[in-house]
DNA sequence: CGAGTCGTTGAACGGAATCAATCGTCGTGG
DNA sequence: CCACGACGATTGATTCCGTTCAACGACTCG
């Protein structure tokens, strides 16, 4: 999320913490939707029920993301929401932000940018796992995300990088010790290196 | 995109249209940035052009589909725009897009809208990405992409849907076949079936 | 009529998933 | 404080399924 837009956001609209344990629901498919969330530390899964009885994962919102952000738009909510580990949610409360957004065009704007730039990051993951090979596609993934010293910083464990990229994390592991050994990429606490 | 919002920009924005051959280019990396565009018909693709001197595709822009939204946002084109098959566009200059927007809320809260919708959608397509198997990942998308009366209109030819779901389309034929054969989906002409 | 593309099918291969086991670390509660 | 559980990280062996390459028919469009 865009720092500074969360800043202004947060002294503007006076967000209220959250905790959940692991397993513990935000909200459930048909509830009223009363807040925004954000995601400040944890991972929470989202899931639809299918009429049928079964679930089907839509998706799993990481450390720094906003989620659920249609529901901005309707009444109720579409999915569930499950703390898969335990997680710090900033909420704040959907008519204050919505009537908040009327009266403030730049606010607006702000958060008009901040899903254009989710668009674009979620159509390059896309093309990413288009990507058959393994090692291509961390290489790939790898260019897009890190910054000019050519260092990604990690805000997540690996486990969650291998699944954000679409593969399994033991696949994942293997790769980077290949890369490593190969001389391309290089590991350190917190981030790879692409050389 | 949505139709309700586009119409309205229609009539109080006066896009121009615009035809490409297939290899032509719309803008190249770099360019500043004119305008916003929708693509009516055919398929851009975005590559970005790496310091290397190597490309890497971004997107695939498909009938009915906004893109590079985030250059609204930014002077210069961040990838190049070229049509993959021929391709009309839908222009909206961006000064006076982003001006009528200023002056009216309701517009950028539609187009707010829109991208959220379009956030959602992505996150959809990225998680059944995540799926292995070929049959439940076809499934499921159909679930999730289909109407109440359980049939999926397409609105492009299969190639490209199975592009969308991250699977060759010689795959995507093949278990189409089976699935019909098990009696688990009906096709027809331009549309799938779940039964 | 020929070029181009979609749709379809076949055969063979390879690489990633899968299952499984181990190690290290961190936090927690008795 | 230590034992325990939970989870991330790591490596090995095996299997399988989707990719790849190739060829062909149908159809449209210029």
């Amino acid at each position: 999320m865009n720092k500074h837009l969360l800043d202004q956001f947060l002294t503007d609209l006076k967000p209220s913490g959250l905790s959940l344990m692991k397993g513990e629901h935000l909200f459930l498919q048909g509830d009223q939707v009363e807040y925004f969330c954000f995601l400040k530390t944890g991972k929470i899964k989202l899931i639809r029920h299918t009429v049928e009885g079964g679930q089907a994962l839509i998706h799993v919102a990481l450390a720094g993301e906003t989620f659920a952000e249609a529901s901005l738009f309707s009444n109720a909510f579409h999915c569930s929401a499950i703390a898969v580990s335990a997680s710090e949610i900033m909420r704040y409360k959907k008519s204050d932000l919505l009537s908040y957004l009327e009266q403030k065009p730049a606010a607006m704007k702000g958060l008009l940018r901040m899903f254009a730039q989710q668009v674009r990051d979620l159509r390059t993951v896309n093309e990413i796992k288009n990507i058959r090979s393994a090692k291509e596609r961390i290489v790939t993934f790898v260019s897009n995300e890190m910054n000019e010293d050519n260092e990604l910083c990690l805000s997540m464990p690996l486990k969650d990088v291998a699944y954000k990229i679409g593969m399994t994390h033991e696949t994942f592991y293997r790769e980077l010790k290949k890369l490593e050994q190969a001389g391309v990429l290089q590991r350190g606490d917190g981030y790879l290196k692409l050389l």
